[in-house]
DNA sequence: TCCACTTGTCTAGATCAATATACAATTTGG
DNA sequence: CCAAATTGTATATTGATCTAGACAAGTGGA
């Protein structure tokens, strides 16, 4: 299995494809048991391309904490394995990354109020200029930011939701301080495209990554609508599992 | 607003990151009410680029259909928007963008016998080594393939599955021809990578493009496995939606 | 018609990306 | 210790990318 398809000439640089297909090819065994790496020359033979851009990608993988070189033995692997993020009836941060992590955390990096605009107003049946309150906040598993997610919720129904999130950290208790006992994910939009700059910034990714992009709207046991949220996955430690509740 | 956020020397050409960047603009009102984009001067001034890196992304993306330049009045956007595919129990692709295009069609670009390897085993609760039927098949909207998808069958419950499938150009008919009245999605997980070299060439994508991928598992009434399946849709031209039907 | 604005073309130089080749430094196993 | 295998470093060459400046060519309005 020579030449993996990379493209030549079209503004990803080869070390770039290079670094992705070393990284895909790591989930599908292209290590040894232990964590071993082909040479050089080897992986260099497998994409055609020269060692020294092979030396180029393995850097950057090095750099990103993928993979460790040590001369005279070979690269090793360090570790890699995506966190799966279930998206259901019931989706909340925490909960659903538990046990995958030693440690989560949401933490609240912004707040403020502002008047609705379009995509929000309609999923939330807003009036067009009504106040909202937007949050900002950045989900982290054992330290390592995977996903980062902005919520708006009513200023009039809300008032004192950016305080008390802030004091509990979890949308989930805050909520159950303005009185919503419960709520439920009505419905997910999802994309993805390329990393902006905040996000490189915020997720710590490099450039040219991925995000996976959900829009979600909760709403409360009574179907009234209560928070619109748009989050960022980064798309390489993060994966979405869709459960179709069975027919209660 | 100037110098959005671009990156150098981190391998991607700045002219890509430009690209992107103005695709994503256009959705959110860079063009004006004609659809006409600022002139390349502003462009430049905005990304913080030369003129000539501008230019070169508008080629990119004039190339891929999306803008159209005319000489001595401006840059134009040609439309935008993508297709939505909703994600639930009674996922099936030709209802799904049922209304959004004039005409869909599931076509099969391949299929094959094989014995059954690790991912799908456990899904379909198969032993190793159990004989599976592989479809391939290309999912169009008016001409534009939009995803890319491969099913796994088995071969011992559906040995006629490749056959029936071609006859009626339908899963859910070929299906029916085997003897299952109905099914539902059971799960759906969801990532998002750089397309590769046999996603470019059957989605038409540029290189750099991005996939969306979702890992189905889909499930007769009672609940047993019935079919694995791996979609890549293009993300530039189909977004998901994932719909938590209310406990019925 | 004239002028401002816009896209298209050309040239030149600087930096980045990729190849080719050679050799040094380190580890491992015989 | 030696030899093979592997990563690290150096140098040179070629092509792609990015910048800079100038001017041509087409459009539309005053």
């Amino acid at each position: 299995m020579k030449r993996a398809g990379l493209q030549r000439g079209v503004g990803v640089a080869l070390w770039r494809q290079v670094a992705d297909g070393i990284r895909q090819g790591i989930a599908s065994g292209l290590a040894d048991e232990n964590g071993r790496l082909p040479p050089e020359n080897q992986l260099a033979e497998r994409f055609g391309v020269n060692r020294h851009t092979v030396r180029a990608a393995i850097s950057a993988l090095a750099h990103e904490g993928v993979l460790q070189s040590e001369q005279g033995r070979g690269t090793y692997v360090r570790r890699q394995k995506r966190l799966i993020y279930p998206i259901g009836e019931r989706t909340r941060f925490s909960a659903g990354l538990g046990g995958q992590a030693r440690e989560t955390r949401s933490e609240m990096t912004g707040h403020a109020h502002e008047p609705a605009s379009e995509p929000i107003t309609s999923a939330l049946g807003l009036e067009p200029g009504e106040m909202l309150i937007r949050i900002e906040n950045l989900g982290k598993a054992d330290g390592v930011p995977v996903s980062r997610s902005t919520a708006w919720f009513s200023a009039e129904r809300f008032p004192g939701i950016a305080e008390a999130y802030g004091r509990t950290g979890s949308i989930t208790e805050a909520l159950a301080l303005c009185g919503v006992e419960d709520y439920r994910r009505a419905s997910t939009r999802v994309e993805a495209r390329h990393a902006d700059e905040t996000d490189c910034q915020e997720l710590k990714l490099a450039p040219g990554a991925i995000v996976i992009i959900t829009h979600a709207l909760n709403t409360d046991l009574d179907g009234r609508p209560i928070q619109y949220s748009m989050t960022r996955f980064a798309a390489d430690r993060v994966e979405l599992v869709i459960e179709s509740p069975r027919a209660a």
